[in-house]
DNA sequence: TATAAAGGTGAATCCGCAC
DNA sequence: AGTGCGGATTCACCTTTAT
């Protein structure tokens, strides 16, 4: 039976009534905290779209520690013993997260590098052009041992040398990134499939059942209807929703499995 | 007038004998890997054996966390409101240092990545190839806008394009790496010459104080020697200073400054 | 139609000083 | 503290428009 669903509600709220051990791979793309404060001019004197949804609100650390420390606790808990926690996120908050996760008796496998190909450059020459994300990957306890990683795919994947821990995917752009009827971006972080498509290729099996708690536009979905993978998505606003249900639904071809592992020039 | 000076002595205990807001950079290289390697005592001394539940792992997280806080407290102290404040580290304590250093009041300004050339493989294949480690480049606080930053030397030594936050960097081996009488390597965690000369290259001018406060075997030293910079060095090993002492005093020849920021190829 | 030039944009904690 | 203004500052990739 094909696990496909979304769910419309509060994240913490709706992790709260997922049994123990239910999940084989989860994945949170949670808000970063990007603590923007001025507004930012190109050169050419346009203006930067930064990140300022009111999703990514926060107070202070303490009440961004308190979030974190309740959605992950209850991932902890829904994860199987031999199933991967991932999370990304930048240096906003993945030393906060990282920080959590270790103290919630997660084990980091991992801290994989997004090293991003096309980053936005530091305008003003103030600091190094900031090029990457970080993904936490993590199995449930030290003890967990038994955790799915297809080595041999992903070393198929990687042109037969073994993958490591920096990967160099390009943004989310062009005919890939979703826009609404205004022609602007549908949703302000929207991640690359390729990004989902490593983890989720590395990190489970077929008819697996992976879940997202915050869903967004569905990448996650989207990767993982291709893959054959089962999902379950948890998005609290009704737009991204209605976005990402039709994204997936209108998905027909499955990926061929034969070609998830062919080598790719990166 | 130059400052080369090595201190032999505890880390926290020489730091607080540094005044306030001394040193124009501080580059700390600490200990990463405090968890589970040392014997735990619960509260009443007794020993904690074998089992590492969530407690016994926190205790040892707490530890390391206090030890970490006292170091980073100090050096905070010390760091000029112009400075720039460096830590190195790997997944295993990294997320631990960046949230004391946020809970400090430092800014972080760039997580750079040393993407390393030829990272040790995972021979079992059960994980990526840890290809990693992270630098944390922080500011005294976020009100600290007079910051150090050579971005036009930056761009150049990078073939004229802005540096990235990305640093592809082989390991310390061959030559570089100091060998002791028996032929072994006299450091288990040597650091290449190559990444300290990006670090104050790019957050220092000449006769700057740099203060190196976990210094082995005088990595730091050697570089900000070679570039012009004053240093302090606090080591607790007696045998780790004799060999930087040496390192250092047998260099003669400074690195021209007109081939510092030559484009090199990576 | 093909090629070239111009314009847009991406999870961004991006200035300094005078008044 | 807020405002205003002079001045220094950008990379890769995709889309649209012009030749």
């Amino acid at each position: 039976m094909t696990v496909n669903t979304i769910i419309h509600g509060n994240c913490i709220e709706e992790l709260k009534k997922i049994p123990d051990n239910a999940a084989d791979l989860i994945f949170a793309d949670p808000p970063y905290n990007m603590q923007l404060k001025t507004v930012l001019y190109r050169p050419n004197n346009s203006k930067v779209d930064g990140v300022k949804d009111y999703w990514d609100k926060f107070n202070s650390f303490a009440e961004y520690d308190v979030f974190c420390t309740a959605w992950l606790s209850e991932c902890r808990r829904i994860l199987k013993e031999t199933g991967s926690m991932w999370v990304i996120g930048s240096y906003h908050n993945i030393f906060r997260v990282g920080t959590i996760m270790l103290n919630l008796g997660f084990w980091i496998l991992n801290n994989v590098t997004w090293y991003k190909l096309n980053p936005m450059p530091n305008f003003l020459g103030t600091r190094f052009t900031n090029a990457t994300e970080t993904l936490l990957w993590c199995s449930k306890s030290e003890k967990s041992k038994k955790y799915t990683f297809n080595h041999h795919i992903m070393k198929r994947y990687n042109g037969g040398k073994q993958m490591t821990s920096v990967w160099r995917i390009g943004l989310c752009v062009g005919g890939e990134r979703i826009k609404g009827t205004d022609g602007k971006k549908a949703h302000s972080t929207q991640k690359p499939e390729e990004l989902l498509k490593r983890v989720i290729l590395s990190t489970t099996n077929k008819d697996d059942l992976i879940l997202d708690p915050f869903f967004g536009t569905g990448t996650t979905g989207a990767v993982a209807k291709k893959l054959g993978r089962n999902f379950i998505g948890i998005e609290r606003d009704s737009s991204y929703i209605r976005i990402a249900q039709q994204r997936i639904d209108s998905i027909v071809d499955l990926w061929d499995e034969a070609q998830w592992v062919e080598a790719k020039q990166w």
